[in-house]
DNA sequence: CTATTACTGGGTACAACGTACCCGATTGAA
DNA sequence: TTCAATCGGGTACGTTGTACCCAGTAATAG
């Protein structure tokens, strides 16, 4: 019944985290830790894969065989890691090839099917509720990797900046209607039938009172036969067309 | 911290609430009801405007002056009661023209700018994680609303299904990012602020070690000076580019 | 070497949550 | 009038995140 919230919490701390490999490291009196914050972190995602984002901090423990309370000696709280989650599993484009060698339209393509990829094996990612989103090395490193695609052309900053953004929560916006519903789901086949009988007598009964006239026009049965992909795909090209025209006129001219 | 699911528990019970005006009315033995669905409904939606998607059932209690067990009379449980609140702000364009009488431009713009104000009032909205949708009399409404812009059209039932959940999911996917951080915060103003303050010194650090090429060269500092509105237009306006040639392909011959 | 001191992991405990359950009071139907 | 179903309210339980305390450990100062 729980899901967090994050990025409301203490964003210093978090971000102390994030950038912690770029802090100073003495050594200092005391036992060796037996954990480290890549290890919890890991271990999380791993427990919010299986139990979606309803995990618990005591899952998370019980993942790594250590008491309930230790983790909290890595870890501020339970928003400061999902953060560390969040930005750990942006890091998107590590294997794929530079941007800048691809067509802009190519680029942005990529990186959209990436992020679906990534939403497809982590849903509980969006469930999560990010006030602000709170940028660590991997989510700058993804959002650096985006802009290459734009490289070629002269389009003014700001509308990188809307274009990017419409691209990314376009694959968000979609993803959370499609995903969301089979993560952490026993039987998400079955579950999507029964969800359907249950509703259909409703339906019906209300087509056919005739209050709801377009919806009685809608004949085709296989229009309601799509994928989340699909749906994402359709959204992200249509898109792409209407921005073609403007990168187009934007392309750098070679001096 | 806790932000509940929707749609998982059980279907046939929200169903059963949500066209509970459609079914018999027998009278029957016992006390009158002091409450009415609609009353708690009602209430439960403006708890959430004040205190978030977080908020408890303790507190709807309050605002209606009644015991703490006493709206489970009425509501089998809270995620059946977010099923009943989503579906009673899914009342969009009731005051507006039908859009019959508009171009399928004008009419999906007005559908965008309405659902966006929706989220921009009701920003817990956003936080609800649905796992699928429960189509109650509101909803079906609002997507019948929606279908009338594509009636003077011969576009496919599938495309139009596409076309209409990716308008949707623009606005949902902008707004998310955008307007969950002002939701239930006491000073949205010196939050943002703040923010800023304490990512600056690690994005400065990061840009100045220039491992992130092509954000150094972001150098208009107005690029991140967008509102959420100009973000969702931006999206939307470039779809709906997109989209125009196909639905001028698609316009129905008077006979 | 010893004493100091910071830091470790583990355990207990608390407040808030959703809600199962029980009870006395109330009211329509037989 | 009697019966039984339903009302509102109160108590209590399991689960959550996490504050706090304690005993053990290891680097450092003398």
């Amino acid at each position: 019944m729980a899901t967090p919230q994050t990025g409301a919490g203490d964003p210093q701390r978090s971000l102390e985290l994030l950038w912690r490999e770029f802090g100073p490291q003495h050594s200092k009196p005391g036992p060796k830790p037996k954990l480290t914050v890549e290890r919890i972190v890991e271990a999380a995602i791993a427990v919010a894969d299986r139990e979606g984002s309803c995990f618990g901090m005591r899952s998370v423990s019980a993942e790594l065989g250590v008491g309930a309370m230790t983790i909290y000696r890595y870890v501020p709280g339970k928003r400061e890691l999902i953060d560390l989650m969040v930005d750990r599993l942006s890091r998107i484009g590590s294997g794929a090839p530079d941007l800048g060698t691809l067509d802009w339209r190519d680029g942005l393509e990529l990186v959209a099917e990436g992020t679906w990829e990534v939403y497809r094996d982590h849903p509980w990612l969006l469930e999560i509720n990010q006030k602000r989103p709170v940028l660590g090395p991997d989510s700058l490193a993804g959002y650096d990797f985006v802009l290459a695609a734009f490289a070629a052309h002269d389009l003014p900053d700001k509308e990188i900046n809307l274009a990017t953004t419409a691209v990314m929560n376009i694959v968000t916006g979609t993803a959370r209607q499609y995903l969301i519903r089979d993560s952490a789901e026993e039987r998400p086949e079955t579950a999507e039938e029964d969800w359907w009988r249950a509703q259909a007598p409703y339906l019906e009964h209300a087509v056919a009172s005739g209050r709801y006239r377009h919806l009685g026009r809608f004949s085709d049965p296989e229009a309601w036969d799509l994928t989340g992909h699909d749906a994402m795909r359709y959204a992200l090209d249509r898109f792409l067309d209407g921005l073609a025209p403007r990168m187009e006129a934007s392309r750098r001219k070679p001096a």
